[in-house]
DNA sequence: TACGTGATGCCC
DNA sequence: GGCATCACGTAG
């Protein structure tokens, strides 16, 4: 149990990661204690080519500099208030990644519903900004691998349907909001709210 | 449903 | 400087 995968599990395109995480647990290890979560939710971001990628056009800069590095580096970046967290795959210099949307809450519940402040278990990882701040990640962990504590991901379960639709938040990226690079463990209740509002 | 929030990059 | 961006919480 939480046992790190090996790092060539990530070297694929993002569109097949975003598919292998989904099932695989996230931990992440503080002095607060641990905490962990099934990843139910992913979105695949193909980098040059694809116009909702920061790197889109191998456009490289301080922030995205890490998606141009080996496959299972972390890549976290913020948006508005919130950390997002992102996984590096391909190969070096082809700057794709996955998003990580939703976890299903495992190890540290009480932790997590403390750090965001929430009695709801449905609510305290149901988003990309919400999971970050449940388990404790933030800019410190940009850069990392994924194979190694402090933040690291597992074998978990193997999920039974996956789901699949665009995705979420890139309405000005041209014809590239369309594509169905949006991948979710069906009926999971721990998926982000707007995916389980588009379902109804 | 609407607004405030406020890091980062890019185009002036 | 001004604006857009891979959200979220709160108020109404």
């Amino acid at each position: 149990m939480n046992t790190p995968l090996s790092k060539d599990f990530y070297q694929t395109s993002s569109l097949e990661l975003a598919k292998k995480l989904l099932g695989c647990k996230l931990i992440k290890e503080t002095v607060e204690g641990i905490a962990s979560g099934i990843i139910v939710e992913t979105e695949a971001y193909m980098g040059p080519m694809d116009r909702a990628a920061h790197s889109y056009n191998n456009r490289r800069t301080k922030r995205t500099e890490i998606m141009f590095h080996e496959a299972g580096h972390i890549y976290t970046y913020v948006m508005h208030t919130h950390c997002l967290v992102n996984i590096v795959c391909n190969e070096v210099d082809k700057p794709e990644a996955v998003l990580i949307r939703a976890v299903e809450p495992v190890q540290g519940i009480e932790l997590m519903m403390k750090r965001r402040n929430q009695t709801i278990l449905a609510n305290i990882t149901n988003g990309p900004g919400k999971l970050t701040k449940a388990l404790g990640i933030s800019m410190e962990d940009y850069g990392h691998v994924c194979w190694l504590p402090p933040l690291y991901i597992a074998e978990g379960i193997k999920p039974t349907n996956i789901a699949i639709g665009p995705r979420i938040g890139i309405e000005n990226s041209g014809e590239a909001k369309d594509y169905p690079w949006r991948f979710w463990i069906e009926d999971n209740p721990y998926v982000s709210r707007r995916n389980k509002r588009a379902k109804s």
